[in-house]
This record gives structure tokens, C-alpha cells and sequence, in this order.
DNA sequence: AAGGTTCTGGACCATTTGGTCCAGAATAGG
DNA sequence: CCTATTCTGGACCAAATGGTCCAGAACCTT
């Protein structure tokens, strides 16, 4: 899976995924058929690990506000602290897959939409709870939140610097009050 | 360049490139040496031609606001009307090749340096003009719209329905209140 | 029409691609 | 210990990869 993320589809060959997952090739396509049935297999795995863990962060009934500024500043946090900068791989899937493959592309929409959901149930309680500020519509609110990660993950991807980040996270939040 | 812009680097293969430019295979090598270098004259092109319509928007003096809400609005509109959505080469590459290629990663942070730039210059000017409200730094609302076109190059190359997209764009302009 | 220059089509190259297949090694169960 | 099952390494495949090279067509200029 990691290979994938990092490199991108089109970019990973049958050596580096066999290398990477220790497997034969043999057991590779037994268990998976191609190379594009396991890439789905890990677009899916990805994404429900990654909703299981905003999902439990919501459930986790912390303030609503500082759970989506943590949500945010793990983008940041990640990719220095790892080798490679492998991002998200629902938006890498996005930007090299989607527009030409719609079995990817509803992937990745169902992830896109499942983020925007919890983000909009957080947003909500955030409402009720009088941290965020109710002035604004929570639909709206988790849009702009999914769509400030992914933009967040761009740049995060282009190498730019902590502090651009640090800035770009305030202010995203700051639409909150 | 507009193989280079939907497909991607690694998924255009020569063929694709010589068909789409109507090129014979010496000639191509004549001009540009290889894949790669030609991959970058198309990189640098289509930067420079990005730069240039910002900066003309921002030199023809409207309203600040006003424009910053055309430029973002552009993202929507573009890939409805045009037959596959190629969305941002620089996005594309930020997310494809930035990671694992340094000179690729240079023009990438160089367009969006410029990008940013022509931002501040817009945002400060809005600010004078008192269009944008003053209190937040200027520097840090540039990095942020910034941000939110990244973010609405990948939704809108996800697919997500135009509603969304409306919704996001709007929620980002009150930041500017 | 002759000459030189530019461009082209395609032959050719080694390497790599994703994918199939099977003899045999390793493992497990009795 | 012997059989079943599972897994592996590698031979093999056709096709495609990026790239080189050159004979000749097409184009100017004189």
C-alpha cells in the first residue's frame, strides 16, 4: 500500500509492489487478480482507516472546535515527520485517477463524502455547543473544512514551509468564530 | 501539453505525446531531448501563462475582493466546460512528481511563491481600499486563498458536484470580512 | 533545376511492462 | 513418514516503454 501512496499508480511497477509486499508474484495475482484490484484494495483500506480515525476523534466528545484544529495540523505534523511526503492517497487518487477512472473516481467520492459528514456532525455539536460560531451554515462549514485539508495537502506535498502551513491553519479556523 | 495535463507524467507515454503534437518521434528529440525536459517546457509554459492572468487581473485594478472571487470562481467553471478536467498542471504536480523529483519540486514552489505574491499585492490593496477587512495579516490570507484553490483544484478534479463547490467558494470570501 | 537545409517516417534497440504458468520447495495434517 | 495443500521462484510471453539513427521526402533559396 505504502508504495502506491508514495509513488502513485501509474508510476509503481509489479517489482516494486512485489519487492515491497515480500510476496511472490504468484501469490500476488492470486490474491488480488492485477495490479489495479490491489490498488483499489488499498484505496479502501486507506480510506476506512482514515474515517475510523475522524470518526473516533468525533466520538471522542473532546471540544469540537480543537478536535478539527488537531484533524488540520496532523497534515502538517505527518509528512515532516516521516520519510517520504506520501500525502493523502484519496487526493493523490483524485488528482491522477479520478477524471479517467470511475471506479476510482466513486472511491474517492464516497471518502469525500463520508470526511464531509463527520465534519459536518462535528461542526454541528461545535454549533449547538456554542464553540463554533452559528452564523454560518455546518454544510457549508464542512465543505470549506474538507476542501482547506485537501488544499492543505497539496501543499503539504509541495514542500512548502512549516510556517505557510502554521499560517494557512489559523486562518481556516478563524472561520469558525 | 494538455496530454501532459490530463493524463499525467507517467501515464502519457510517447506515443500519446507525439500523436497529440502532431510531431514526428526526431523531431521531438531535436527540440526538447527527452520526456522529461519536454514535461518541463510545459510545466514552465503553462506557470508563466498562470502568473500572467493573475497578475494582468490584478494590475487592471477592479476591485480586490471582487477579483479574488473571480479567481477562484475560474476553478469551477473551467472543467464543466471543457471536456475532461485536466484541473491545475502545478497542482498536479505537486501531487504526481514533487515529492521524488527535485527540479520538478522547484518550479512548483516557484509558481506558487508568485502566486502567493500576487495575492499579497491584491489583498494589501484591498485592505487600503477597505474591500477586505484589515484584521488579519495580509501575508497569511494570501497563503490561505492560496490554499483554497488547491484545495478546489482537487474537489473539483474529484467531481464533487457544483453545489459543493458554490458553497466552499463563498465560505472561503467571508475570511475576507 | 540544383543545392542545401529541415523535417519525417519508420526500422531498430535494449529494457521494462503487466501477466501466465508450472515444477518444486515448504508447510501442515494425519 | 507420507500425503495434501499452500506458496514460491523463475521461465516465459507479447506488448509497450523511452530513445537512437538514418534514408529520403519536402521545403526553401539561389
Amino acid at each position: 500500500m505504502h508504495v502506491f501512496w508514495s509513488k502513485g499508480y501509474a508510476a509503481t511497477s509489479m517489482t516494486d509492489l512485489l519487492d515491497a509486499m515480500g510476496l511472490s508474484k504468484s501469490s500476488f495475482y492470486e490474491f488480488f487478480g492485477n495490479k489495479h484490484d490491489a490498488f483499489m484494495a488499498a484505496l479502501r483500506r486507506y480510506a476506512d482507516r482514515e474515517v475510523a480515525r475522524l470518526d473516533a476523534s468525533v466520538c471522542s466528545g473532546g471540544c469540537a472546535r480543537r478536535l478539527i484544529e488537531i484533524q488540520l495540523r496532523g497534515v502538517i505534523d505527518r509528512p515532516t515527520g516521516e520519510g517520504d511526503r506520501r500525502g493523502c492517497l484519496t487526493v493523490n487518487c483524485a488528482v491522477e485517477l479520478a477524471p479517467h477512472d470511475p471506479v476510482i473516481e466513486s472511491a474517492v467520492t464516497a471518502h469525500m463524502d463520508r470526511m464531509e459528514e463527520l465534519f459536518h456532525r462535528l461542526i454541528a455539536r461545535g454549533q449547538a455547543e456554542g464553540g463554533i460560531s452559528s452564523r454560518q451554515d455546518a454544510r457549508m462549514l464542512a465543505r470549506y473544512l474538507l476542501n482547506g485539508l485537501c488544499g492543505l495537502q497539496v501543499m503539504a506535498k509541495a514542500g512548502r514551509d512549516a510556517k505557510s502551513l502554521e499560517d494557512v491553519v489559523s486562518t481556516i479556523l478563524t472561520a469558525l468564530d
